[in-house]
DNA sequence: CGTTGTTGTAACCATGATTGATACATAACA
DNA sequence: TGTTATGTATCAATCATGGTTACAACAACG
C-alpha cells in the first residue's frame, strides 16, 4: 500500500501552474503534457483542488490558477484534498474482534492513541511545507538563462 | 487508501500471544478466534512477523510465542514485517513526468527531500512506541478479579 | 449566431491489492 | 501410527486505482 499518486501529481499540477502562468495558458491538456497521463485524469484533480479552494478554473475558457497564496497552501492541505486517506483514517482497523474475548475487546482502545500520534506525527510535518518552498525550490533548479520555457 | 489492516491485526496477535501464553497454547486456531478473521491470515502473518524475527512458531505441535523482548519490538517493526508498504515508500510517485518539460524533469528532486521527511517523522513516531508499553496497558485494562481468562 | 476550445462528468474497462476460503502435504508428538 | 497443527498453493470476491472514450455545458470570439 502507498499513498496514490494523485498527491505527488497534485502537487507537480500545483507547481506547474505557477511557474507557467505567465507564458501559457493552463488548461488540463496543458498540464496533462508535464504529468504525462489522461487530461481526464487532470480534470477530475483539479476538481478535488477546487473543492478544497485551493484553486479556481473557469469551464468553457480554460484555464486553471491557484485560490490563495502559496504560503497558505501545504502539502497537507493538497494531501486531504485529493482524498488519499478513507475518512481521515490513515491506519485500518480490522472491524470485527471478538469482544468475547478481553483482548479484542480492548485492542481498539489500547492500540488508538498511539495510531492517533503516529498519524498527527505526519501531518504536522506535512503542515511544515508549503507550495511556496516548493516552487522556491523548483525556480532554483530552472536554468535562469533559459528562461521559462516550455519545451514540449 | 489505508495502510493494512495486517498491521492492526499483526498488533492483535502480539498482545494476544503476550496475554495468553500462560494460559493456553497459542495455536492459529485461538488466535483467529480473537481476531475473528480465518486461520490462514493468522497463519501467513505469523509467516510474515517470524521471517522479521519476531515470533516463533513450531510446526505439528502448534503454538507461537515472541521471540525478542517486548520492549524490543516497535510498531515499526511490526509495521516493517507485514510489509504494509512496497519496498519501503510510503509516497507513490507517478512514474513518467514528461523530461522536456522543466517542471517534470525536475519535480522529483525537489519533492523527494520532503517526502522523505515526512516519512521519517511517522516511522520515528513508530518506535517510539513499543509492545510492551501496550502490553502494560492492555494489562490496565483486564479486570484483576476475573484473571486472565479467555471467554470463547 | 454559430464555431471553437475547454471544462465537467458519466460510463466503462483493465489491473492489481486485499481479504477470505478450501485443500492438502508436512511435521511434531504422544 | 494417529492426532493435531503448521506451511503453502490455489481460487474467488471485492474494492481501489488508473486510464479511456464520449458527450453535454459553457465561455469567448469572429
Amino acid at each position: 500500500m502507498q499513498i496514490s499518486s494523485r498527491f505527488t501529481i497534485a502537487v507537480h499540477v500545483l507547481v506547474c501552474i505557477e511557474v507557467f502562468k505567465k507564458d501559457y495558458k493552463i488548461t488540463s491538456e496543458f498540464l496533462s503534457s508535464s504529468v504525462n497521463v489522461n487530461p481526464v485524469v487532470i480534470r477530475k484533480l483539479i476538481q478535488q483542488l477546487k473543492k478544497a479552494g485551493l484553486v479556481c478554473v473557469v469551464r468553457g475558457s480554460g484555464g486553471a490558477d491557484t485560490a490563495k497564496p502559496l504560503d497558505q497552501i501545504t502539502l497537507l492541505d493538497v494531501y486531504n484534498a485529493v482524498e488519499c486517506v478513507d475518512s481521515g483514517e490513515l491506519f485500518h482497523f480490522h472491524e470485527n474482534p471478538n469482544l468475547l474475548c478481553p483482548v479484542g475487546k480492548n485492542i481498539h482502545a489500547v492500540l488508538d492513541e498511539r495510531l492517533e500520534k503516529i498519524q498527527k506525527a505526519m501531518e504536522d510535518e506535512m503542515q511544515s511545507v508549503t507550495l511556496l518552498d516548493l516552487l522556491n525550490r523548483m525556480q532554483g533548479r530552472l536554468q535562469p538563462e533559459s528562461g521559462i520555457r516550455c519545451n514540449y
